[in-house]
Formats: C-alpha cells, sequence, structure tokens
DNA sequence: CGAAGTGTATACCTTGACTTATACACCTCA
DNA sequence: TGAGGTGTATAAGTCAAGGTATACACTTCG
C-alpha cells in the first residue's frame, strides 16, 4: 500500500508542490521517519496520473532542502531530522516566509501589538484544527 | 517636480507591484495626504519609460484594494484611510500574508512560542531600520 | 552479463502573468 | 465646440514556470 498522498491539477498550487508539502507533513506527523524509502517514482506516477518527471521534480527540491537523501540508482531515503542544525534551518525558513507580512505590517502602519497579536491568534486556531483532525 | 519614485524592471518584482508598493509607502508615511491627486499615467510613464498601462494597473489595483479614487476623465486621488473600517481592511490583509506563515510553522513542526519570537524580533527590526533612514 | 528496478538530464510544449500599442470615453476650459 | 488633459478597455506580444516525453546513468539481482 501507498502513502496517503492526494494531488489535485485544478488546485493552482504545482503538483510539485503539493507533493512537497503532503511528504513534509507526513515527515512531521511521524509516519515517515528517517531512513525510510519514498515511493519510487513510477509507482507514484502511475497512482497519481502524474509525469514521473514532476514527482522527480519533488524529490530534487526536497533533496534541496536536506529534507531527503539522494542515492543514485536507488530509492530516496529520509533524513535525520532531529539536531540544532535542522531547527536553525526550520527557523530560516520560517523567517523567509515572514518577511513579506513585515512588510506589509510596517506599509500599512499596523501597530506592533496588533500584529502579535493577530499572528498569535492564528497559530492558536491552526492547533485547533490539527487536534479536531484526530 | 514628481513624487520620489523609481523602478528596476530587472528586480524580478513586476513593475505594477512595485509602483504599488511606493504609492502606498508615500501615502504611509504622510508624504502622500487625503485628496492628493496622483501623478497622470502618462506623466509617470515619460518619467519611468514605461507604458502608460502599466501606471493604469497599479492604479486599478489601488482603486480594488480602496486605497484610491477613480473619477472617470479626471486624476485619481488618495482616500482618506482613517477610520475603523479601515483597520479592519487592514487587518484582512495582513491575516492572508501570514496565512502561508502558521501553515509553514505547523509544518514544520514550529514551537509556537518560538514562532512568536521571530516575529516580535523581525517587527522590532523593521522599526529600527526606519528610524534610521530619518 | 542482462533484465528490471531506481532517479533524472535534456529538450520541447503549454499556459498564464506581465507588458505594450492602439483606440476609445470622459472631463475641463478657453 | 474643440483642443488637450485625464484613465482604461481591448487585443496582441513576450517570457518564465510548470508539466511532459524521451533517453540516459546507475544499482540490484538472477
Amino acid at each position: 500500500m501507498g502513502l496517503l498522498i492526494v494531488v489535485d491539477p485544478s488546485s493552482g498550487v504545482p503538483v510539485y508542490r503539493q507533493l512537497m508539502d503532503q511528504i513534509k507533513f507526513h515527515i512531521a506527523s511521524g509516519l515517515l521517519g528517517p531512513g525510510d524509502e519514498l515511493p519510487s517514482t513510477r509507482a507514484l506516477s502511475s497512482e497519481l496520473g502524474v509525469n514521473p518527471m514532476t514527482i522527480s521534480k519533488a524529490y530534487s527540491y526536497l533533496e534541496k532542502e536536506n529534507v531527503v537523501e539522494r542515492r543514485p540508482g536507488r530509492p530516496l531515503i529520509v533524513r535525520d531530522l532531529t539536531g540544532e542544525a535542522m531547527t536553525d534551518q526550520k527557523m530560516h525558513q520560517l523567517h523567509e516566509s515572514l518577511t513579506a507580512s513585515v512588510r506589509m505590517a510596517r506599509q500599512l502602519k499596523i501597530d506592533r501589538e496588533e500584529a502579535l497579536k493577530l499572528f498569535r491568534e492564528m497559530l492558536d486556531t491552526s492547533e485547533e484544527d490539527a487536534d479536531e483532525r484526530r
């Protein structure tokens, strides 16, 4: 049986990015652990009806982000994401994502405390949603 | 003399978006106030070496965002952005911008407090940068 | 070795975002 | 009225991103 992965080509979000997101999610949830093999490009390809190169593209980006380890001619495996170095990298990614919001808050002259309050509320709501999913 | 506006077509950021950002900034800084007229599309066009339609596109989006008021055949004017209704709209824009970051924080399993701390630091740094510019 | 599995480099096609050229509708004022 | 402003609807051109088809390099295992 395969990993639970679903893609919607008409969603506007690029397929390769949907793949990356879901694989990352499965790693974060623990369903996929260090050393586990990713499904082969052709297996996922026929299962999802997507070109193998699109799968490969997602895999390549995951490798660039150090989420996954590439071994020529063999399946990709999940890397060990524990440790301080990984934490730094995660924070760096979040930093990049927040940059636009910081610029906007300044541009709209939104009070620092107001912006923080909104972000806190959104984080809390997000956690509740995750709880319901269990 | 014209407003201080500069565009870099090779920056990767669409010209119409650069225009929107700088006009919003001039409004936020107070250099442009309610009732003030925006430069004509053709004036900005020849000053910046950009097609008038590109200027018009920026103006149209600003009108959609209720930043500016359109009057057929006449120059656009800056709207009055004070009042509670405007605050709501600003918070809504910030909310949209933050959505991606919230999703990422969850996906990367970044602690809620860690994420908040980073955002707070970035907001503070941003304010310092603005101070230095004075 | 060779068959069958793995990932992917290369080149091509399609699609949508961005920009532009042209032409039009509207307003002001002499 | 008409000349000279204003913004922009429409259509066409340009270009990068996303997706695909083909062919290749590598590994395992009989």
